[in-house]
DNA sequence: TCAAAAGTGTTGTGTTTACACCCATGA
DNA sequence: TCATGGGTGTAAACACAACACTTTTGA
């Protein structure tokens, strides 16, 4: 059998995070100075899901990402020696949680998504296609709020949207836009930093959940 | 090594097509009185894409659909002997064209969508997301005209909207909004047949293509 | 008192929906 | 001449976009 004969599944995650205002990644450096997707092979009594965010949490230490099913990738001669069939996913998650969690580890950095480094196989053609995914569905789903602490004001969820769209919104369309879908609700708290008025903190109603809208 | 830990890679396809004023799905028979979805092992040379196709092919005789990938299925246990991931995919064709490809072998058959028999494995899974899908993307793309033979009727067209929408649509409304979308363009000839005024025949300009609209 | 971000409504524009009649044909 | 589906416009409702000032705080 050759090289090319065998055959291999593996699952790679596209981490999403929103960092100094910008769309980022979380890569991983190889050896030869390129970086690559964090994710590997699958065991054999695994689910895709579960392998990915084992690979996920193995490589980086994230745990409790929103996670979902981007494409399989299984072009022949997308590697080198192997017949390689890769289940992409994507990830989301806070900033904030991701401080936390991710390991310390050297080998692993964020790369804003116009900025990306050299990257092996067809990784790149990967996070393209998850950028595109996530840009389409903060049109008709919830999905930026996977993106939110628990509490957070109405001006960082906008300037997610913002970050993500790469153009500035209205602020009182905004608003009145994502509060009609129903999804948030307004606790009785405040965010007080900085020498100006504070800003009411909300909640997901269903922080878990990405939900359709209209 | 136990047979659960064997791996392999199939691919499976959802064929649609409008039949009788209803979706219906082709289905290759079982020896044991249950269906499962066209498809099979993928060859180790061979796109996954192409992989779906052939095996399209040989087992139902159908070839130039429209094929897109869905979703891999690849939980433990969804097949009794084999860790099997199945990269699923759904095809689209006019009917004209499968009554003329189709082959007549035995053991295949067409089932409306609301009427499916005894599905093997996950398949019932795996149309219902097809199906799901498909009335999605009705909305935001051309994907409609993927059912439409080269030259067609603005009602025919109508029909295969409501059909898969389940629902009654505005004659006046529905001939405004696609016809906006501008991927139709009229032919100079008409159809006629029965006692009724002929109906001008319509062509998609980029028959191949599926677009996103608005 | 100043700077900085939070918060809040109204008006116009464009899009979507609802709706009814005449036309061309074959029998 | 009748039955059958083909073809067409308008008005009302609604959704979306544009737009500017007041509030609250910390320094």
């Amino acid at each position: 059998m050759s090289p090319q004969n065998t055959l291999a599944i593996s699952t790679d995650v596209v981490l999403f995070s929103i960092r100094n205002d910008r769309l980022e990644v979380l890569l991983a450096a190889l050896d030869n100075g390129g970086w690559r997707l964090p994710g590997g092979g699958m065991a054999a009594d695994e689910d895709l899901e579960s392998s990915a965010l084992q690979h996920l949490e193995q490589q980086t230490g994230v745990t409790g990402v929103y996670l979902e099913q981007l494409y399989t990738f299984g072009r022949p001669g997308r590697h080198p020696t192997q017949r390689l069939v890769s289940v992409a996913y994507y990830a989301l998650a806070p900033d904030e949680q991701l401080r936390l969690r991710e390991r310390q580890a050297d080998g692993l950095d964020w790369f804003a998504i116009t900025r990306l480094p050299p990257l092996a196989l067809d990784h790149a053609d990967i996070i393209a296609m998850a950028h595109k995914r996530l840009a389409a569905k903060l049109a008709y789903t919830t999905i930026a709020l996977q993106f939110m602490p628990e509490r957070f004001t109405l001006s960082a969820l906008q300037s997610v949207y913002e970050t993500i769209l790469g153009a500035a919104l209205d602020k009182r369309n905004f608003r009145k836009r994502v509060l009609a879908m129903g999804c948030l609700e307004a606790t009785s708290e405040l965010d007080r930093h900085g020498n100006h008025r504070p800003a009411r903190l909300y909640r997901a109603r269903t922080p878990g959940k990405v939900e359709f809208i209209k």
